[in-house]
DNA sequence: ATTGACCTTATAGTAGCTTTATAGTTTAAA
DNA sequence: TTTAAACTATAAAGCTACTATAAGGTCAAT
């Protein structure tokens, strides 16, 4: 299988796993005679695997540490529970983070309505004037 | 006042200060003979409307855009309104994704006991396996 | 023989800085 | 007075996870 088949199969563009190729997240694969890559099973699964990290947010870095938990299957898996609850732990304070900010935001809003020249506008003053509490 | 001065007053690297002027964002100070910046008092609020609206979760180029309707204070200031709205709008949907996103990591790491082997690792294994309802 | 679809590598761009490298200037201590 | 610390300057690279572009080689069909 070469590389726009399995690009096509996975749903990624052939750039995308070539650049995993050279981040070492997937391995080389053989070659043709003419250069092309040819693609087995298992970098499909491969693939797949880093691409359904990716949709759960986890970095390229924390799929590296996925795969080398992979490599050594008889150690205990604390080290990936323990991954999980770190990348859901840093989730949660981003959504706690961006919640502070919508209030924030919303009621900067609410200080200006549209009838107001720039100069007067209660959004621009309100940034400018700094009443924020962190 | 040289750089140094005006990144401490505002909480900044001094850095930080050089690239926002490079980006536009920051009207080049005039310089003394040995060509260091010299700012003045301006400067500072610009500096500091810049990091507010940075801690607002704006992008440069959206405080680019404010900046230019403060350039012209007479218009309406719908405009800055209405910007604060698609912000206020993409912060909420940000949030609605990472709270789809947490859900589905703790589904995940429920799947798991700590008391296994990687080989059998619930958290791996559903990865792997796909049951991802998107 | 030439078109079109596919493949190759290398390089640059995205956002918002941060870091590094290299060098010149000022200020204070020894 | 020398010298070292602290400050300034510019330019360039690094960070993340790709995406896009350029310039070219390969292959099947027309
Ligand atoms: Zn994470
Ligand atoms: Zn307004
Ligand atoms: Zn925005
Ligand atoms: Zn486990």
């Amino acid at each position: 299988m070469r590389i726009g088949q399995l690009a096509q199969l996975v749903g990624v563009e052939t750039q995308t796993i070539r650049f995993y190729e050279q981040q070492g997240l997937l391995p080389p694969p053989d070659r043709q005679d003419n250069g092309y890559r040819v693609y087995t099973e298992k970098h499909g699964e491969g693939l797949a695997f880093i691409r359904r990290c990716r949709i759960l947010g986890l970095s390229l870095a924390e799929i590296h540490e996925l795969q080398s938990y992979q490599d050594d299957p008889h150690q205990p898996c604390t080290a990936v529970n323990a991954l999980l609850d770190d990348h859901i732990s840093h989730v949660r304070s981003q959504i706690t983070a961006l919640q502070a900010l919508e209030k924030q935001l919303v009621s900067l809003r609410a200080s200006c309505n549209d009838d107001r020249e720039v100069e007067a506008c209660g959004v621009l003053a309100g940034i400018s004037e700094g009443n924020m509490h962190q």
